[in-house]
DNA sequence: AATGAATGAGTCTTCATTCAT
DNA sequence: CATGAATGAAGACTCATTCAT
């Protein structure tokens, strides 16, 4: 959050137009002069601090993906049943998403999308993902969770998340009720669960 | 499949090629030119059949989905516990997706795109997951199924579709896995199962 | 008028629709297939009877000059005095002018355009002026006209007919107001009466 | 012509080059590109110019007008009788025409073509026209010209103008001929003479 | 004679990127 | 660092014309 919007700041400036637009219209649908209006600086500004249009939306990936990360880590919680810090861990994930609906929004794009390189897509997934693998592993040593092969365990705790995260804002309303909420995490929580 | 690959039919090939080369490289990333290469015509034959570029990927998008569609009714069992079937219906969508690759992951890629207009992407998700939300609610009547919020589970549903096909797309080797396909199902099954 | 509207008739239904689009959005304004369309043919027809989309132009030119000119010879009156008799044929290519408005506006257009070759125009406009010459000339020697130079005269004769028809094709009202019909002759005639 | 001729202005080159292009091959018939080669530009640098093909055609009808109209202003003449005025002006106008061939020609093409929407013609028309229906306004007051209704009249200036210079611009040789000029004179003024 | 699918050269316009100021 | 005019390659789309039926 804090990378995108410092508001003197140009390079802060240009990836958070950069946020706005591509979700609105798509990477090779917004085109560069136009980000650099949004952001209220010259088209040749946007080349001073990122070498091409591409460099700008693999930062802006990092970027992003590092912010959610970082929230991840911040929330995460060492007491309690594996269900309860799972819980914990799923509501944050969706507030967070229900908090930064543009990054959220740029995550469902991108994360599938050609326009990011695939080195970058996985290599983005496994920093965020070797997170729940562990958990994961743990649930399944301590007899809680099913024995399924773990990457497909992974994917699916992807989907699931991807799936909660687009129901949610396409639903804006349902945000705070905590009976969606609760049910989300449930089907989430009962696909592992032994 | 008949309709992207008759051999004589132009129009056809422009569709068939077109599938391929989206998804390797992006509907912007492809030119109308190297479409109409790939296709063997010339390039205004490509506009004499599809008024546009995007009137072009959005028949694509229809058709692809109506063979989905029309191959998941064609599999459709009547027969046997809920279960019995889901499991059924979902082997037979997952060999869809992994005898079809190409058609896989265009859904993957244009499903949740802003390419696509969401109103043609609604209409395509509600001519097939209305088909699930009756045997969902059917589930739910007779306590086989938790009894959680149908919108909800219908996305779950999706997401977790894509998900599976996703790792097993990325895993071809473990197409005719059967503990996978199993352990795929199980995921799916438990999400929703009381 | 016979040419342009036989009913039955795909030649002449081409050229109708074809002065009628040209009116409206120019000769490069208008597509081949639209002239097609709107005069109820397939696009291969007006190539059967037009070898080129220039030559339906000027055949098409040649064809209104000629009706033009047959009506002005129609109406050639023989008696009464020279102003008598330029009145007659003012008010008679005025008369026609505002009867085939299509027609009127095609040459507005077209009169003074690159898309028409200059010898087709020059010889169009001769065999219409041949006429007035000649009218001129009688004046001159009889003492009514001034004796001015013969072409300046007749390129007046075009300009003030040219300004004439416009001035009543804007304002259709106008067209059977004896004021404005005599006004317009009066105009034209002192400025070459002695 | 300061405005369109400033030899590093690259706008002003263009506005040049497509006057000169227009004039020799029609709108629809030069292209952009080779404007801009004439220009000595990048295609490119039109269209940073320019939003359009159509917006730099109407520029240069607006620019070209303006530089008629200051021209006129510039020798209006405020001592003498009507008719020495008018044959001042009339005069001016001609000189101004025969000084600046392509200007002449663009209008003589443009004036009443297509290409020009209707509103822009009107508004070029009255700012130069208002200027003559001032003048004739007088001259009916003080009982030199005819009564005939103002917006006819106006008309046929207009007419005669485009016929003359035609005539001129079509025989060069007598642009400086006192006879033929004075005799254009001689037929715009006993127009509308009493 | 009539059709209309097919052609491919040509058009306008966009846009990522550069560079002199 | 910042600017924005300039670039020119590339793209979507048009259209006069042909030809097999």
């Amino acid at each position: 959050m804090a990378i995108l919007q410092k508001g003197t700041d140009k390079r802060g400036q240009i990836l958070s137009a950069a946020l706005h637009l591509f979700n609105g219209q798509g990477f090779h649908g917004t085109s560069t002069a136009s980000i650099a209006k949004a952001a209220g600086v010259a088209t040749g500004t946007l080349f001073h601090h990122f070498p091409s249009k591409e460099a700008l939306l693999e930062t802006l990936f990092l970027t992003v993906k590092q912010e959610f990360a970082d929230s991840l880590a911040a929330m995460a919680i060492l007491e309690g049943s594996l269900e309860d810090r799972a819980r914990q861990l799923w509501f944050g994930a969706i507030d967070w998403a229900l908090e930064n609906p543009d990054k959220q929004q740029f995550f469902q794009q991108f994360s599938m999308s050609v326009e990011i390189p695939l080195s970058l897509r996985e290599q983005a997934m496994q920093g965020i993902l070797g997170f729940i693998g562990v958990m994961i592993a743990e649930g399944q040593q301590s007899g809680v969770l099913s024995r399924l092969p773990l990457p497909l365990m992974l994917e699916n705790c992807h989907g699931q998340y991807l799936a909660a995260t687009r129901f949610f804002l396409d639903h804006p309303e349902l945000g705070n009720d905590a009976e969606h909420k609760e049910a989300s995490f449930r089907l989430f929580w009962h696909a592992m669960a032994l």
